[in-house]
DNA sequence: TTCCGACTTGATTGGTCATTCAACTAATAC
DNA sequence: GTATTAGTTGAATGACCAATCAAGTCGGAA
């Protein structure tokens, strides 16, 4: 019922939601005081499934942790691919299509990136040995999403990977140029 | 009459247009076949405007074409702050919000977002000298486009500018350990 | 068997919105 | 002074949409 968010909330109806659903209208409201419920529902959702529907598939058979990082963000330049450059990070889009949020639409959505961050410090954690001691390594997380969401920006736009590669092909320039260990990432390409 | 474009397409009202510019519903509709035609206008002039309105202000005083791209992120910075951190790049926020654009829409994105490159590049060749003889340069400045644009949605998201310091900060990394000549970039902060 | 609460149905309501239109004004041309 | 044209007015139209509600269905408890 939940997999339908690749429209956006406001050009999403509930008409859309109901036929995607196969239900009617008083079933829907029976469940949910409103439409803005619907959507704190699905972030809920979003959230809670992060690693089991986004991390888990992405990490498999991935010991590196930066490595993962990358991996990871691979995993969105295959949904984009899928989408004929049509894709937006759902977190993404909503944050920046909702423009007078309720604070708990706002909260979830705060939510959902936490989580995403808090996986990818994980990954700078269990390299911290490879990375300068005085690396602040939640503002480095921070900056992976900037680069993601900001990369799929620009492809959606542009309908060409090319920019969201070109954005991870840069971040991969500032991971090599921190990192001081021996091997620097993996096969780069 | 085109200044009121912070709330997005979609929640501003061909009513809120009328009363913000004082103006009858048909005089609009006289020179404007509809609602889209009037988007494609305001996105014209903003093209036509990123020199005059952004860019000249921004680096007035300011040779340094490295020292120029951080102020002009320094401006953005300006608007978020000053918008209480509900500040969204018009052009990023229409570019994720319109989800099916007509092609004459999506180009005239692209347009804003190619002359906001070409300022970009246009700065990092006058620093060619200072940065690595293999460095792309189209697409570094895309990637400050990434950055910026990426930054904007997190200060937006989190309700607080830190995240957009932080992403400039992680640019200013990358920055500074791409520049090769004595001096780096300016007063670090 | 009867009753009860959980869930469903879908037509209806009230509101909003983009767009239209026939009537109007004013300024310029001839 | 009449005709023409550009621009204006704002009520009316029709589409769409979130939300409501009275009338149902159904399974299980007593």
């Amino acid at each position: 019922m939940h997999l339908f968010w690749e429209k956006g909330y406001g050009s999403t109806s509930i008409a859309d939601i109901l036929k995607s659903a196969d239900v009617n209208s008083g079933s829907l409201y029976h469940f949910f005081p409103g439409k803005q419920d619907v959507l704190v529902a699905v972030l809920e959702a979003y959230r809670d499934g992060i690693g089991e529907m986004l991390l888990n598939p992405a990490w498999e058979g991935v010991a590196d942790p930066i490595e993962r990082i990358f991996k990871l963000l691979d995993r969105y330049r295959h949904s984009i691919v899928e989408t004929d450059c049509t894709y937006g990070c759902p977190i993404g889009s909503l944050a920046l299509e909702i423009h007078e949020p309720d604070p708990i639409v706002r909260e979830r959505l705060v939510e959902n990136f936490t989580r995403w961050l808090d996986a990818i410090e994980g990954c700078l954690d269990a390299a911290s040995a490879r990375l300068p001691a005085d690396t602040d390594r939640r503002e480095l997380a921070q900056f992976v999403l900037t680069t993601m969401e900001g990369g799929v920006m620009l492809a959606r736009t542009y309908r060409n990977v090319g920019h969201f590669d070109a954005s991870v092909r840069q971040l991969k320039v500032l991971f090599e140029r921190l990192l001081v260990s021996p091997r620097a990432t993996t096969n780069d390409n």
